[in-house]
DNA sequence: GTAATGTTACGACGTCATGTCGTACTTATC
DNA sequence: GATAAGTACGACATGACGTCGTAACATTAC
C-alpha cells in the first residue's frame, strides 16, 4: 500500500480518528469547524471519501449514518513517512539524521534516554538478524 | 530560515550540489538531463534560481559561467525534515519514530550500533539539557 | 565590428493536488 | 407526503511543479 503524504485537512481528520474510533461526519465537522456553520459538510464529506479511496480510512455503511474509523494506525502512518524521508534523503541510513538531531540538541534528554532503551531492548529481544 | 520541502527536480539539483561543490548549470544539465538534447537549459536555469531564492544554494556570478553551490548540508536538511515530520506527528518527539523503525527492522544493526555510539557519547561530552 | 554561440533572466503555461462549496439524490421522522 | 439530516460527487479557485520560449547579454570566431 503506497502511503503518499496526506494534505493538512486529511491529516486533521485522522488525528480526530486515531483519538477515537467510529466517529461520523457529524462529529468530524463538529471538531474542526465548529464556528462557521456554513455547508461544510460537503467538505468533510469530501475529505472522508478521499480518505478512505486512499484506503486510510474505513466506513460503517449498516447504518444511515456513515461510521468512520482509521484503518492505518498512526504508527504505522509514521514510520512509512519516516521511511520514506529517510530513503530519499539519506539512502535510507539513519545514523546521520541522529547525529544530526543529537548535535543540535534537537532531541529532549528524555527522548534519549528513551531511544537508549528502545535500542537496548532491542539487543537483548531482537538479536540480529541481516 | 523556514526549510520547506523541496520539490522533486529541486532536489535532484542538490543532490548533485551536496556531491560536488561549484558546479556550473550546464553541468547540472547534462547530468539530469542528458538524453533529451532539447532547450532545458531553461529548466535548469528555472530549478536554480529557486532554489537560490528560497536560500538552500549560492551563486558566484564574479565570472560569466555562474557557478553554484549548496548553501545547506544535506544533514541540515535532512535533519529539518525529520524535526517537520516528528512535530507534525509525534508532537516533536522521536523515541515513537525510532521503535517503528526498530521494531520493523528498517535500522541496519550497523546503524543501531552507530546511533548508540553516538547518544552514548553524547551523554558523556555533552550532559545537556533544555 | 559583426556574426555566431553560449549563457542568464524570467514570463508563461499545462497539469495536478488541495480545500472548498453546491446540488442532486437518499433515508429517516412525523 | 413533507421536512430534516445525510451521502455522493461534480465543480472550481488557488497555488505548486515542471517545463519551455524568448529576450537580453557576454564571449568567441571570423
Amino acid at each position: 500500500m503506497k502511503q503518499t503524504p496526506l494534505p493538512d485537512s486529511e491529516l486533521a481528520i485522522m488525528d480526530l480518528l486515531w483519538g477515537n474510533e467510529w466517529l461520523t461526519a457529524r462529529q468530524i465537522r463538529e471538531q474542526l469547524y465548529s464556528h462557521s456553520s456554513k455547508a461544510q459538510h460537503g467538505t468533510v464529506q469530501r475529505l472522508l471519501q478521499r480518505l478512505e479511496e486512499k484506503g486510510y480510512i474505513e466506513r460503517d455503511c449498516s447504518q444511515f449514518v456513515h461510521q468512520f474509523r482509521a484503518k492505518v494506525s498512526r504508527q504505522n502512518y509514521t514510520g512509512n513517512q519516516l521511511e520514506m524521508l529517510a530513503s530519499k534523503l539519506t539512502a535510507g541510513s539513519f545514523a546521520p539524521l541522529i547525529t544530526h538531531l543529537v548535535e543540535k540538541s534537537k532531541i529532549s534528554s528524555d527522548d534519549i534516554e528513551q531511544i537508549k532503551a528502545i535500542l537496548d531492548e532491542y539487543r537483548v529481544a531482537g538479536g540480529k538478524n541481516d
